[in-house]
DNA sequence: CAGTGTGGCGCG
DNA sequence: AAAGCGCGCCACACTG
């Protein structure tokens, strides 16, 4: 097992006198503040403080036990990790307690009215324990998942902060807003936690998690999500290795040397001139929507938006160079000299990853776009001297998660060793791979017209149980009940607007109007939830994957410690100059920065946690993952 | 004038 | 004409 959170460790033998322990039980460390600008590391099953000093003790406190192999038990890794990178102290495993929070919060999976005792009110959680809201959410998403009969009592939904700014949370209805988003109010309290606290927090979760349907699920997932805080964290230390003269070169090949402030670049302006004649509008400013439209109508073009999709179906002179303008500006924009300026310092481009900022728990970022390079700029991300890129990314993730999840062997066997939608192809089930595309894709989307709608019945043939699994879930959405992952993270409820519109509908005086609008945002949440099941246990999928990688990398990089084959890469920090570190991730993509004679393990490394990771979550069920792997100098030749 | 909403587009 | 999910960011347009 690579996975920190499930690998049972052995305590260094000359920590044995520290405390009477098993041997096979892992220690536990929490990480608090005692005072302002004061530090306590406490071991809770003792009882013992470990360490205390100030907050720039904290690193050398830390590495202090290290050796240990402990789990670090915190409030909230982008507060504390960071401290440590910096400071080139390096962490084996941790436990996010907020992170854990909002998913154990919602977790439908545990079952509060089979103890005496519910589960202590939470200085963490900003909502109350919803812990039972539907019954049967569990066996829609979760083969074989039993449905656990919990009714939450009025003592679990108590408020938990005695904060007067957390109103809306003292009302017991369903939370809104985004997933591990935490208010002022919590931000503060999480500030202040002493290490005792992290501790109670922590036994609460614990408790919580053992009494939960599926214990090893739920631990799996934060464990998952907080080697996830992890990594995210050190992906913004180490950064990706970024060339920006190369970077300068795009851009200057495609708009024409970088302008003074203010001016458009000289590709634009041509494009813009060009334009302007063909549409016969001399004055046109081409970022306007609004006169962009007009000018577009009054050239006979009949177009209801700008957008590119639309304009490329007209066939008029200003066509083309209106769309090559559009490219350059967004480029311009999104990834122009400006962003150069601002996100990448000393060679690197450092990201605020946000690890399970969305519903689904992909992760977000703040600032910087991280997630959305374009295939254009990638070919700035470049290895250091002496250095490579290992690039993998999990060939069609979605569709084999949900082969998976279902228990579908049929649609496994069609994933198995190729290309999945080949694979449908020679099933006999649709005649191209670009109609299995466009059905897979539907399937876990929710199309319901077009091709995709066309093909849809076909797909359910072959794979009556995969689609079974997205149908149900839809279902679940539409009724305004939540679906959970394979790992137990469990979908928000919809908002308290969608209720009053379903509610609307049923009311005697209801028109016709109501009951449509009803139906249709029914089924707008419904596919929501259909695709939530996939897109949220390929998130899973990718959490694993990555936490094995880089316990891996971490293995290869004590052996590298001891050499200097490659010169180090100093702008990654002190941490990673000389070991293979992680320094991108894009849902199902990892990219991995490695001194070059290591470049061939780390893709063994990388292959190998791929495939753990798909035992991790779906045991021996016969489904792969295969991954479309390079060793390259630079992101861009990755030949996608 | 700042704050908010929207269209458009980049990524998976 | 966006059929079908999840995001973030930019610029423009509108609101108060």
């Amino acid at each position: 097992m690579l996975l920190p959170s499930t690998r049972e460790s052995l305590p260094h033998p000359s920590d044995t006198h520290v405390r009477g322990r098993r041997d096979n039980e892992t220690v536990r460390i929490t990480v608090g503040d005692l005072e302002p600008g004061r530090v306590g590391l406490f071991d809770p099953d003792a009882g013992t403080l470990l360490a205390e000093g100030r907050l720039a003790e904290f690193p050398s406190l830390v590495a202090l036990f290290e050796h240990m192999r402990p789990r670090w038990v915190w409030s909230d890794t982008r507060r504390w990790a960071p401290l440590l990178l910096t400071a080139g102290v390096r962490i084996e495993r941790c436990s996010d307690l907020r992170l854990s929070a909002a998913i154990l919060e919602w977790s439908t999976d545990a079952d509060t009215s089979r103890t005496e005792h519910p589960p202590r009110p939470s200085w963490l959680a900003p909502g109350p324990a919803e812990l039972a809201l539907d019954a049967t959410h569990a066996a829609a998403s979760i083969p074989g998942a039993a449905a656990a009969p919990a009714t939450a009592s009025s003592a679990d939904r108590v408020a938990l902060f005695e904060l007067d700014e957390l109103d809306d949370v003292a009302d017991g209805g369903p939370r809104e807003g985004r997933i591990g988003e935490a208010s002022g109010a919590a931000s503060d309290a999480l500030g202040r936690a002493t290490p005792h606290q992290v501790a109670d927090e922590h036994d609460r979760q614990l408790a919580i998690v053992a009494r939960s349907a599926r214990p090893p699920r739920l631990r799996l997932l934060l464990a998952a999500e907080s080697a996830g805080a992890l990594i995210g964290a050190e992906l913004t230390a180490a950064g990706v290795p970024w060339d920006s003269a190369t970077h300068d070169r795009v851009l200057t090949d495609a708009l024409g040397p970088r302008p003074r402030p203010g001016a458009k670049p000289a590709r634009m302006e041509e494009l813009a001139a060009h334009v302007r004649i063909e549409l016969a509008a001399p004055t046109l400013n081409l970022d306007s929507q609004v006169e962009l439209l007009r000018a577009l109508r009054a050239a006979g073009i009949r177009v209801d938006s700008t957008a590119r999709w639309e304009l490329r179906e007209h066939d008029h002179p200003a066509i083309t160079p209106l769309l090559a303008y559009k490219r350059l500006a967004r480029l311009l924009s999104a990834n122009g000299w400006g962003w150069l300026e601002t996100w990448v310092i000393g060679g690197r481009f450092r990201p605020d990853y946000v690890p399970g900022g969305t519903a689904t728990g992909r992760w977000a970022t703040s600032g910087g776009g991280a997630l959305q390079l374009p295939k254009q700029v990638r070919t700035a991300v470049v290895a250091d001297p002496g250095w490579q890129l290992v690039v993998a990314d999990a060939a069609q993730l979605e569709p084999r998660v949900l082969a998976a999840m279902a228990g579908d062997l049929r649609m496994a066997e069609a994933a198995r060793g190729r290309d999945i939608y080949q694979g449908i192809v020679d099933a006999g089930v649709v005649a191209t791979r670009g109609e299995a595309k466009i059905a897979l894709l539907g399937a876990m989307y929710g199309a319901t017209t077009g091709e995709s709608g066309r093909l849809l019945p076909r797909l359910a043939r072959a794979f009556p149980a995969a689609m079974a699994l997205v149908d149900r879930a839809a279902a679940t959405g539409e009724r305004g009940a939540r679906v959970t992952t394979l790992l137990g993270r469990s979908s928000p409820l919809p908002p308290a607007s969608w209720r009053a519109t379903q509610a609307r509908a049923t009311e005697p005086d209801a028109t016709a109007q109501d009951e449509r609008r009803a139906r249709s945002s029914a089924r707008d949440w419904g596919r929501f939830t259909r695709n939530f099941v996939v897109q949220g246990t390929a998130a899973e999928w990718a959490l694993c994957w990555m936490a094995g990688v880089r316990a891996r990398l971490a293995r290869l990089g004590e052996l590298e410690d001891q050499s200097d084959a490659s010169p180090p890469a100093t702008a990654a920090g002190p941490v990673f100059a000389r070991r293979p570190h992680l320094v991108y991730y894009l849902h199902d993509e990892i990219i991995v920065h490695t001194p070059a004679e290591l470049a061939d393990e780390v893709a063994v490394a990388v292959r190998e946690s791929a495939a753990d990771a798909g035992r991790l979550l779906f045991g021996e069920f016969p489904v792969d993952f295969p991954l479309d792997l390079s060793v390259v100098q630079s992101y861009g030749d990755t030949g996608d």
